[in-house]
RNA sequence: CGGGAUAUGGCGUAGUCCGGUUAGCGCGCCUGCUUUGGGAGCAGGAGAUCGCAAGUUCGAAUCUUGCUAUCCCGACCA
């Protein structure tokens, strides 16, 4: 038990803050709004980035780098883009500092004005765009592929780390197609790769759908998108992907002859995840007890720890663990022998099961006698002994049953709170327990925003696999095709 | 950009109303001994220009003024 940590029923966001200070995943830095990605937050970003690429190399995708700076011409190109996002940019004006002539250290050299400010990066779609005109001339230059990892910056009001940082990592993939078929395709397969990696490496189960108009992304046709439940109820935006249409092509004049050799406007797509998603690991899955880790994504999978009243029995222990430390690595298991002595057992307990390790050995004066070993898992923490012999395939199934058990957790939770509702009134009493409220909508902007204006609930997206059926709208009572998702949303 | 609050060792805080010894405590850190099956105990030790600047005073963490920074609540957002 970890003490003095604040339990997710009196306080979620209080948990949370203090969850990733505490478990050493970040921290807040110098610079307000960004944070400090500490090197065990940091490794499970890479291990999400490690998959994540591993997919997108599957599916034909190559890595490529563009600008930090885009010249602020090039974000009016496109008009709703850049009214999205105008109001969150940082600007560079100047590239020369100076001893200030007061003595008070150094000022901003006001001859170094620049010709033309730059916008620090808060999406790369225009410095992208600008980049592809030069590479397509024809259809045989199609499709472009091409995935890039950066750093991106968005002057957010109010920040939460991983959440909504000023900085943030991110991926941002930008293709470049033919036809409209194929640029449609492509967002939407991007988007199943999306799901794919939240269920099935996060253990995060999502719903696939398509954005509202009013939730749609500045500068697309469709936002297609992923959203998780967080153990609040409330929604969370995990992965987006976007359709663009002929928006940037025509913005910046990309065009490609076709076989007909006539001049054709080239189709885009993008698509995204960032560092948001460690927030979504955090809130689907840890406890009161700290950080719960899917073993796929775990730094460290498996946490040793000696228990022993002398030099000569941690020795003993030593000896003993070694082969079991050896047969995990053979399975591609990472181990964390930890035999320090300046911290107890049950320090050490605390501490693997704060940070989420899945699984926790324990080997002491009883075990040895016997030829056993203590396992706890992290997702149920049951404990059970047993015999050092064949732990290792044990060690492996279990790896298997939490990442499962994780996921069947989550998808439980969501279920059990997810619920039609079919009256205003029942609406807006339900909207405040959290969850998802499956419920029909008129398809108007107006009313979307009248009940967000009336609720603070908005339309998450409209489920892919959302069926047809007539309905009136939960407030206008207008006819409805189908049911969307209502939610409270980070 | 509106409304509210705060600023004291690395972290959390007491003291501020009502000015007066060496700025107290907890966690963490260092040393030593004893410990080790769920965050060990004892002893000793290091560490603070009390956010910054000016003012009032014999004397300021404490009172006054100005500045700066941060946090919370709104508008904005992956």
């Amino acid at each position: 038990m970890a003490k003095d940590f604040v339990k997710r029923s009196e306080n979620y966001s209080e948990w949370y803050n203090e969850l990733v200070v505490r478990a050493d995943l970040a921290e807040n830095s110098a610079v307000r709004g960004c944070m400090v990605i500490k090197p065990y937050g940091y490794a499970i970003w890479e291990k999400m980035h490690d998959a994540l690429d591993q997919m997108f190399k599957d599916t034909g995708h190559v890595n490529a780098y563009f600008p930090l700076f885009i010249p602020k011409s090039f974000l009016s190109r496109e008009a709703e883009h850049v009214e999205g996002f105008a109001k969150e940019c940082a600007v560079v004006t100047h590239h020369r500092l100076m001893n200030d002539p007061n003595g008070n250290g150094v000022v901003v050299d006001p001859a170094a004005r620049l010709e033309e400010e730059l916008i620090v990066r808060p999406t790369s779609e225009t410095i992208i765009w600008s980049t592809y005109k030069n590479w397509i001339k024809s259809y045989r230059d199609l499709p472009i592929l091409c995935n890039q990892w950066a750093n991106v910056v968005r002057w957010e009001m109010r920040t939460r780390m991983f959440l909504r940082t000023a900085e943030f990592l991110w991926q941002e993939g930008h293709t470049a197609h033919a036809t409209r078929e194929d640029a449609e395709a492509e967002a939407k397969k991007m988007l199943d790769v999306y799901a794919d990696f939240a269920e099935n490496w996060m253990a995060v189960p999502v719903v696939k759908g398509v954005k509202s108009p009013n939730e749609r992304f500045a500068g697309a046709l469709d936002t297609y998108c992923i959203e998780a439940m967080m153990q609040d109820g409330k929604a969370l935006q995990a992965g987006t992907s976007h359709f663009l249409g002929q928006n940037f092509a025509k913005a910046f004049e990309v065009q490609f002859l076709n076989k007909e050799n006539k001049l054709e406007y080239v189709w885009a797509t993008s698509w995204g995840v960032s560092t948001r998603l460690m927030g979504a690991l955090i809130m689907t899955h840890s406890d009161d007890n700290g950080l719960v880790l899917p073993p796929k994504l775990a730094p460290i999978q498996v946490a040793i720890v000696p228990i022993c009243k002398s030099d000569e029995q941690m020795r003993e222990i030593d000896t003993k663990v070694e082969p079991i430390i050896n047969a995990l690595k053979a399975k591609g298991i990472t181990v964390k022998y930890d035999n320090r002595t300046e911290y107890k057992p049950g320090w050490k307990f605390t501490e693997y099961e704060f940070k989420g390790v899945p699984v926790r050995l324990a080997i002491g004066p009883r075990d040895l006698e016997n030829g056993t070993c203590e396992v706890c898992r992290r997702d149920t923490l049951d404990k059970i002994t047993m015999p050092i012999e064949g732990i290792a395939d044990h060690v492996e199934q279990l790896m298997e049953e939490i990442q499962a058990n994780l996921f069947k957790r989550a998808a439980d939770f969501r279920a059990a709170q997810t619920r039609k509702v079919d009256t205003w009134e029942q609406f807006k009493e339900e909207i405040e327990k959290g969850g998802f409220l499956l419920c029909h909508w008129d398809g108007t902007t107006e009313t979307e925003e009248r009940i967000k204006e009336e609720t603070k609930a908005t339309i998450r997206c409209i489920p892919n696999d959302a069926i047809e059926e007539e309905g009136a709208c939960i407030y206008s009572g207008k006819p409805s095709h189908r049911r969307v998702i209502f939610a409270r949303s980070y």
